[in-house]
RNA sequence: GGAGUGGUAGUUCAGUUGGUUAGAAUGCUGCCCUGUCACGGCAGAGGUCGCGGGUUCGAGUCCCGUCCACUCCGCCA
């Protein structure tokens, strides 16, 4: 039916005749001459109908936009100047012998080149939207990427193993997507939010190194980079340790982006502690490109007057910060305004602020409402600490550890993008030595910052009684440019510090059992050293294709409601459906005054 | 659950202090045009101003409610 893509005929085909099939992306019809730009996946080619072919010449002028075509033509050169450069084949154009209207279109809701449509418009009209030559671009890319990875993890012996879909509902983590069984009245499957215990089964069912590119569920509230269903890079293996399993990793990224798109990433990433990393950048997912880091101010800010201060500096849980601006002191006050309004979406009460005028001249030197509450050794220490210089401007944050990470950490992100102190390139770096625990804010409770198989650094089980705070985990994260792209660890691979860890935890031995009781029984069966890590794969696609949203490169997402615009699923089913799945729907209760 | 931005022609948007017949670009339709490539020229069609209520002599514009899309917080082991 065809002999070539229309992207890639060119002055090779000469004199050749070739048959294309692709759609009319546009006509120009000059009357007596008419231009069709016809596309296809590859790209485009102008295809030229002449009068004195009859019968195609009419055919050409009753072709609209978007109509499927078969065209039969001799490629020839271009006559002197009218080359467009701007199009691979633009050297060459189609003299159209024959066209043939494989299918005709309506007129389509949008133009396939226009690149200001509302997301609306894109995703009720996703078949025509990916039509378009970026969304063709970006899932083909993406396809490059699997590739890539497969061949990569092929060549170091990771075996492709399929796991259960219909799967077990597990109580940690996030909400699960249910499926009712129809056999079984009353009990549902979940569908998986990750195929963790299963790859963990596969490592102890002796085949060393696993992989597999897949979906999973999760049911919480969506973001540009969050999916109800997403898919995982996801990787297992017997036998290394930490180090080891990170160093296949970074190489296999490095690989994947040097392959699609010749991105030399460093060897080695860089590495560094979840503790360095918080201190400095109030997050676990540090944006390197950024060069502004935290200046460290709680210790010396326990004795000052201002309260404010003194009382994050002397609770438990408190912290304060600041954030040098190197020639922040440019910074309008409307500006300033703007960053406390952003900060106070974090949970930051106000963002006090010193611009150093004149460092040399001390207190005298620095501009601030706040500098005549603290002490002349704090005000050292600011200087001292952050390397202030004259033009810079200093911001703090008081308050509960959390809220000044997370609010001073934000601002780094925003400041640094919005005032150009960011680098352009590729940052990626590990972050390590997670703790265990975080403290659940409702339950009162431990909970596993990873999940509950993460192995404790070596001689950690020590603080689980005392004070599981201390206990790191064999955790890491990859990191790219602020984004997690990926995370996994070590795995307990012995059953007794599996219920130690479920103990600190607060699972009893039964519930233990219950939930978990096949992971359990098959640690006690010579269950190896292991570990692995998981990347999502739709974010780094996303970077890689410069899209501000996952949703570009899925060729099917859902909406911010979780709803498919497309085929406007989720949606009701049938009464005879909900009997064979024992379901009864609950009334849904009017509203009562 | 919460904060914010947006919703006006098929599409992307403008619409002043509430005031006559709601505009532009593009697309679409027809006619003209033999070298364009975002072709060009002429003419034309195209609107439930998201939806519902309210204020007013009068609402695209003000108020209340609601729906949808997006961004963020919470949430996401």
């Amino acid at each position: 039916m065809r002999t070539h893509y229309c992207g890639q005929v060119n002055a090779a085909q000469l004199g050749h005749t070739v048959t294309l099939c692709g759609w009319a992306h546009r006509r120009r019809d000059h009357g007596g001459v008419i231009f069709i730009d016809l596309r296809d996946r590859e790209g485009l080619v102008q295809a030229v109908c002449d009068p004195d072919r009859e019968q195609t010449f009419a055919t050409a002028a009753s072709i609209r936009n978007e109509y499927c075509l078969r065209v039969v033509g001799v490629v020839r050169r271009r006559p002197e100047g009218t080359v467009n450069p701007a199009i691979a084949s633009g050297e060459i154009e189609v003299l159209a012998h024959d066209i043939e209207v494989l299918n005709a279109s309506l007129t389509p809701p949008f133009q396939m080149d226009d690149d200001g449509l509302s997301e609306n418009v894109r995703l009720t009209n996703r078949m025509l939207d990916l039509r378009r030559p970026q969304m063709q671009r970006n899932l083909m890319l993406r396809y490059r990427v699997t590739m890539a990875v497969r061949r990569y993890l092929d060549a170091h012996g990771f075996i492709d193993i399929e796991t259960p879909m219909l799967t077990k509902s597990t109580p940690e983590g996030a909400r699960d997507y249910l499926v009712p069984s129809r056999v079984h009245a009353g009990q549902f499957f979940a569908l998986p939010q990750s195929p963790q215990l299963f790859k963990q089964l596969l490592m102890m069912a002796g085949f060393d190194r696993y992989y597999q590119i897949t979906k999973c569920f999760r049911d919480e509230d969506l973001r540009a980079d969050r999916q109800p269903e997403f898919t995982q890079i996801d990787l297992e293996t017997s036998f290394l340790g930490e180090e080891q399993i990170r160093g296949v990793m970074e190489l296999m990224i490095r690989t994947v982006f040097k392959q699609v798109m010749d991105i030399d990433l460093p060897d080695p990433f860089p590495v560094m502690t979840y503790a360095d990393a918080m201190l400095l950048y109030g997050s676990d997912k540090p944006d390197l490109r950024v060069p502004l880091k935290f200046t460290e101010l709680t210790d010396v800010m326990k004795s000052v007057e201002f309260k404010v201060f003194s009382g994050p500096a002397n609770a438990a849980d408190g912290r304060i910060a600041g954030l040098l601006i190197p020639g922040g002191g440019e910074l309008t006050r409307g500006e300033i305004d703007a960053y406390t309004e952003f900060v106070g979406i974090y949970g930051a009460r106000g963002l006090a602020y010193i611009k150093f005028n004149d460092v040399a001249k001390g207190r005298a030197g620095m501009q601030s409402p706040i500098v005549k509450n603290l002490s002349d050794d704090a005000l050292a220490a600011i200087v001292g600490r952050s390397g202030a210089k004259n033009g810079d401007l200093m911001f703090f944050a008081a308050g509960k550890a959390k809220i000044v990470n997370d609010a001073l950490g934000a601002l780094r992100g925003k400041i640094g993008h919005e005032k150009g102190y960011a680098e352009a390139g590729w940052q990626p770096l590990w972050v390590v030595d997670f703790p265990m625990f975080e403290r659940d804010e409702e339950g009162k409770r431990w909970a596993a910052m990873h999940h509950p198989f993460t192995s404790p650094k070596d001689g950690h089980e020590q603080f689980f009684d005392s004070d599981p705070s201390k206990a790191l985990a064999k955790a890491y994260d990859m990191v790219l440019n602020g984004s997690e792209i990926g995370g996994g660890s070590v795995r307990i691979h012995r059953e007794e510090v599996q219920s130690r860890v479920f103990r600190a935890l607060a699972i009893g031995p039964e519930e233990a059992q219950q939930k978990f009781g096949f992971l359990l029984d098959a640690l006690k069966y010579g269950a190896p050293p292991h570990g692995g890590i998981a990347f999502g794969l739709d974010r780094i696609v996303a970077m890689l294709v410069g899209a501000e949203s996952i949703r570009d490169v899925i060729a099917f997402p859902k909406t911010q409601r979780a709803q498919c615009l497309l085929t406007q699923a989720p949606g009701p089913v049938d009464e005879k459906q909900l009997r064979e799945l024992h379901i009864r729907l609950r009334q849904s209760e009017p509203a009562k005054p």
